[in-house]
DNA sequence: CGTTCGATGCACT
DNA sequence: GTGCATCGAACGT
């Protein structure tokens, strides 16, 4: 482990789809209080971007929740979904410029003890490359709630750090499980991974 | 393999 | 009151 260096805030003060894409194969640390640490690679992203795209929770301009979109770059943004399942980004370019990159999935890598019991509620236990397998598997087997919210990435127990991984060929697709703006290719992930939820094979024209 | 569907809470209109 | 940036169980083929 030659390399473990936080991804400082000029990382996420860039145009969205170069963040996204560069974020791939960054680690996701999470160190809550009286656990153990958790770590995991990332291996599956959406980028949302602006008021423009419809599928972006600042389409409808300024809200009570969107507020973390329109702040500085490099602050996490949690919200519940589905009213079960919490969904964790991280806000990307200048302040005043609403946009995110959604994480969807990580290959784990620390911690898959801590992991293994946060998914295990019930059910069997998942194997090893579904604990952190979509977007509310991750926050579960993090341990990201709406308390992780508005977090700071480049300083605090919830960061993104680059430990010098090397990823696979990357594909780029629609984005997954939305009704308006399916069609633009914002979904980026590691062609063939077995951390990547849906579809993983290469993209297909 | 594939598709359908219920669970579940809250932001927003 | 409506509609989700989801998940997994329960079917059908």
């Amino acid at each position: 482990m030659a390399v473990r260096q936080r991804l400082p805030r000029a990382f996420y003060c860039r145009p969205t789809l170069h963040v996204a894409e560069d974020l791939i194969g960054k680690v996701v640390v999470h160190r809550a209080r009286g656990r153990a640490p958790v770590a995991g690679a990332i291996v599956e992203v959406e980028a949302y971007i602006g008021e423009s795209d419809p599928a972006c929770h600042a389409a409808p301009g300024p809200t009570g929740r969107n507020a973390p979109l329109y702040g500085p770059p490099g602050i996490s943004y949690v919200y519940l979904n589905y009213g079960m399942h919490y969904l964790l980004n991280a806000v990307t370019e200048p302040e005043g410029s609403p946009a995110a990159v959604l994480i969807r999935a990580l290959a784990p890598l620390e911690g898959l003890d801590t992991m293994r019991r946060r998914r295990g509620g019930r059910g069997r236990v998942p194997d090893d490359a579904a604990l952190a397998r979509g977007p509310g598997n991750l926050s579960r087997a993090f341990g990201v709630t709406l308390r992780q919210n508005r977090m700071d990435l480049v300083d605090s127990n919830l960061g993104i750090e680059d430990w010098g991984l090397t990823m696979g060929p990357l594909s780029w697709g629609p984005r997954i499980g939305i009704r308006v703006g399916a069609d633009r290719p914002w979904r980026c992930w590691v062609t063939g991974h077995p951390a990547v939820s849906g579809r993983r094979g290469p993209a297909t024209p």
